[in-house]
RNA sequence: GGGGAUGUAGCUCAGUUGGGAGAGCGCCGCCCUUGCACGGCGGAGGCCAGCGGUUCAAACCCGCUCAUCUCCA
């Protein structure tokens, strides 16, 4: 599933991955959303649709693309000829004279279109090339009142296929130089292509779609084509669910970034236009199995999803339920405050607040604000957007600027590339090897020599370091010399910054080397074995996953190091306890069977059939390498590995945890680490049963026996403190000093804490009735608390506990406030404590 | 990747310039009462998401982390 069809074979056009396919035909799932606004509105824009196109890679070029899409149209759809017209570059004559001489199309129903329409780029530069179009008239009266023609008036002359003659690479200075091999890339709308053929006057009108829209109609028990509104949003729920089906289908869960994010807007887009055809509650999940029958024949992997594609679906549309309720509360707080002030239009900032906070859609606010004569600000509003994205690009191009730092590094590693030929990799089969220095990069110059203290990358002949690839990270050991000891180099790092490259990342430790140089590489055996086990690890944990929680259990991403393993992918839900240690379990069986870990070299064609799992985000190339473990698991995979599971000797889980929505994590460990680990948690288990004199089976029993018993203690002790406070609060009472009138107490108790001399406030409080009450007590070492009460008559007299404290508190070299009934203040000098008390007396 | 919001009792949520953690529903016990949201009294249940900082004092202010929601790319 891409955003064009020609995307899958990008990194061919662009020579970043070699292949040798020669020539290619496909029809492939699209999906696009710049012009989401008008699906449904037009004939013929779509969120989902299927591309077809035939493509060369530096085989057949203009003339056979040109004369077998005429072939096509004219023999085998049948188009007559007289219907057809085509565009070409303004400047591209070659395919004029291809169009004009040699299919013999007359030369008015060719027209030449500008850089914009006809020529093709992926890029500032790159590959590019012209391109022509071949359009059909579908007669007069299709054609818009201003008239035009081909390339103007869409809705009369219908593009249809578009062929690109990739055929210059265009240079930074904006030149182009024609391209050695030159390539082509078409495509072909199946929707548009199939509404010609079934005379229908837009897309809708076909068999892709008219078998929805029908189904829609009559759930919701109405027409098509009776109502222009109630149209448009069947438009719009037949084009969405289509692009849901197959997004989910390909294992996409609806999250807030990505992929994700696209399928859950598409979601409830479908869901909103839905309420115009009055369906209230999840609806879509109840289409999608008549979109999977509908597709099934072409697509036989989606129906094996049925279950789940209608799960994840009605949970989304379940979930932006509660999203349209809150939203709705809180749009009834908003409306309540516009009849409070007397407004009739809700500020651009709030009803931002409610789609970007709270992701309420806009058309909603503004129905429900139009209900009640209300309307909002939608200039204020557009502003903010603005601003929003303006925030969203400021960061994205800070990332690419930084990019552009390492242009330069780039650029060198190129040349290296290009002077000394590709790094040969021997790793799979040996740890150590003679090899030869081709380069050395310092500070980001190339230079000739280096010697002890040294740090730089190393470009050898061949080398047995596998370079960070694939998740696993790059490895680490030395280069000695071939004879004597004089030379000492630590390798830290392997990376590949260009495909065939592989560059080390080195500290000369002893001796010098220079260009030239023939070395002995040793990699660190001991480090790549962990790697090995966690990496062979992973592919079982891959499968493992797919076996436990089903087969939509797809990787998103994986590192392995010598230390652990990390595994991304998709999954709805937090993994159980159960099902992380039947993971486990099934992984620890796999390593018991011993299972020999096979790898060879195939085509990519014969790998899938095989039933190898791509992952759908790398590149390939036509050569790859397939790991296959015993009977149980087969991935395509670049990776060092193991001969066999057994030398994982144990896997253990450390953690499961989500990193957005629908994506799940798993940290593992395996080997020694595994080991270690069950080692720690033994010991620790030990201690606590050394220290709770009790054998591990009885751990448990006993602690929850500490802990009733811990807690009926609790409760005695605030029995018995109470008890006690009550006879010593009578003490202090009877300390009391009757000063004009009002009863004042100010003693120091003992507390442990602010909310134990709080209790004593209270307890004395209770007691007096009326008064003056201050406290303090030593809290630990170098801190004191000082703690005033006023009953509420004296409040109403005057007496202000807050005013109090702020008077004493400076004593004990502190401060404090709090409320007229209460207040509260700390300080370090504990030895004024008494002098703080005494002086309460005073200030009555 | 960038922005906004939320995180407090089993659930739904209050919590004022920082100064005693609350309500409703639910749960347990008792009383009253023949019932399908009865009433009355009493009770249990909280590291206020986590960590760090500021402060005499933090649920509250600041920073970081995590989780959930959401918009943009």
């Amino acid at each position: 599933m891409t955003i064009a069809g020609m995307v899958p074979f990008k990194p061919i056009f662009l020579g970043q991955v070699k292949s040798s396919l020669k020539r290619a035909t496909t029809c492939q799932k699209c999906i696009r959303t710049n012009d989401i606004e008008n699906v449904g509105r037009t004939a013929r824009h779509h969120t989902f649709f299927e591309m077809l196109g035939n493509f060369s890679f530096g085989n057949y070029f203009k003339e056979d693309a040109i004369k077998w899409a005429w072939e096509f149209f004219t023999e085998v759809m049948g188009f007559p000829e007289e219907k057809l017209w085509v565009s070409i570059y303004q400047d591209d004559n070659e395919a004029f004279d291809i169009w004009h001489n040699l299919v013999g199309l007359s030369e008015k129903k060719i027209i030449r279109l500008g850089e914009e329409d006809n020529f093709w780029k992926v890029g500032p530069t790159g590959p590019c090339g012209p391109c022509s179009e071949i359009y059909i008239d579908l007669g007069k009266d299709k054609a818009s009142q201003e008239g035009g023609g081909v390339g103007v008036d869409g809705e009369r002359y219908l593009e249809l296929w578009n062929l690109v003659f990739m055929q210059y690479n265009r240079n930074e200075d904006g030149s182009l130089t024609p391209l050695p091999k030159k390539n082509i890339d078409t495509g072909l709308g199946l929707e548009r292509i199939a509404s010609v053929l079934q005379n229908a006057d837009t897309d809708f009108e076909t068999d892709l779609f008219l078998p929805i829209i029908k189904f829609v109609a009559q759930n919701a028990g109405i027409k098509y084509k009776e109502d222009k509104k109630k149209d448009l949003a069947l438009k719009v729920i037949a084009d969405h669910i289509r692009a849901l089906v197959f997004m989910v289908s390909d294992g996409i869960a609806p999250s807030n970034e990505g992929r994700g994010y696209v399928l859950r807007m598409l979601l409830r887009r479908a869901f909103r236009y839905g309420k115009i055809i009055k369906f209230d509650q999840p609806f879509l999940y109840e289409i999608a199995p008549m979109v999977i029958d509908l597709m099934k024949e072409v697509y036989p992997e989606i129906p094996k999803e049925k279950n789940q594609v209608c799960q994840i679906i009605l949970t989304e549309e379940k979930k932006f339920q509660e999203t349209l309720n809150l939203g709705l509360q809180i749009l009834d707080k908003m409306k309540e405050e516009l009849k409070e002030k007397n407004k009739n239009k809700l500020s651009g900032g709030e009803v931002f607040k409610l789609y970007d906070t709270y992701g309420f859609p806009l058309e909603l606010t503004r129905d429900i604000l139009e209900e009640d004569g209300f309307g909002i600000d939608e200039d204020d509003f557009k502003d903010e957007m603005k601003a929003q994205r303006e925030r969203s690009r400021k960061s994205w191009v800070g990332t690419k600027v930084t990019a552009e730092g390492d242009k330069i590094k780039q650029k060198l590693y190129q040349d290296i590339l290009k002077e000394q030929g590709e790094t040969e990799f021997i790793g799979y089969d040996f740890d150590e090897a003679k090899s030869k220095i081709m380069a050395i990069i310092k500070e980001d110059k190339l230079i000739d020599e280096v010697k002890a203290g040294d740090r730089c990358e190393i470009i050898l002949k061949k080398t047995p370091f596998y370079a960070e690839k694939g998740g696993q990270i790059g490895d680490q050991g030395l280069i000695i010399s071939l004879s004597a000891d004089d030379l000492l180099i630590e390798i830290s790092d392997t990376q590949t910054p260009l495909e065939g490259l592989i560059t080390h990342f080195a500290e000369i430790r002893k001796g010098e080397i220079k260009v030239g140089d023939k070395v002995l590489v040793k990699l660190d055996l001991l480090r790549r074995k962990a790697i090995a086990r966690n990496h062979t690890a992973t592919h079982l944990l891959h499968q493992a996953l797919r076996e436990v929680l089903g087969n939509h259990v797809k990787q998103s991403g994986s590192a392995v190091n010598d230390d652990h393993l990390r595994f991304d992918f998709n999954h709805f839900a937090t993994l159980s306890r159960e099902e992380i240690g039947k993971i486990e379990d099934l992984i620890n069986i796999k390593i018991l069977e011993d299972l020999k870990v096979e790898t060879k070299i195939s085509t990519f064609d014969q790998a899938k059939q095989m039933g190898a799992m791509a992952l759908f985000s790398e590149k390939y190339g036509e050569q790859v390498r397939v790991v296959k473990i015993g009977e149980f698991s087969l991935e395509l995979c670049g990776g060092t590995h193991l001969n066999s599971t057994s030398n994982i000797i144990l896997f253990k889980i450390l953690n499961e945890q989500g990193v957005g929505s629908g994506l799940r994590r798993i940290e593992a460990i395996t080997g020694e680490r595994a080991l270690e680990y069950m080692e720690e948690k033994g010991n620790i288990i030990n201690q606590v049963s050394d220290k709770l004199q009790t054998a591990p089976a009885e751990i448990l029993a006993k602690i929850n026996q500490i802990i009733a018993d811990n807690n009926y203690m609790k409760r005695e002790i605030k029995i018995i403190r109470n008890k006690l406070a009550h006879y010593e609060v009578d003490s202090l009472i009877s300390q009391k000093k009757e000063i004009k009138g009002v009863n004042v107490i100010s003693a120091k108790v003992e507390a442990v804490d602010f909310d134990n001399l709080r209790n004593w406030g209270d307890l004395i409080k209770e007691k007096i009735k009326s008064g003056v009450i201050v406290l303090g007590t030593e809290l630990d070492q170098n801190k004191v608390g000082l703690l005033a009460m006023v009953t509420d008559d004296l409040v109403k007299k005057g007496f202000n506990a807050g005013n109090i404290i702020k008077s004493i508190a400076p004593i004990i070299g502190g401060n404090g406030g709090g409320k007229k009934t209460m207040a509260q203040a700390g300080g370090p000098k504990v030895d004024q404590l008494n002098q703080a008390l005494e002086k309460v007396f005073e200030l009555i």
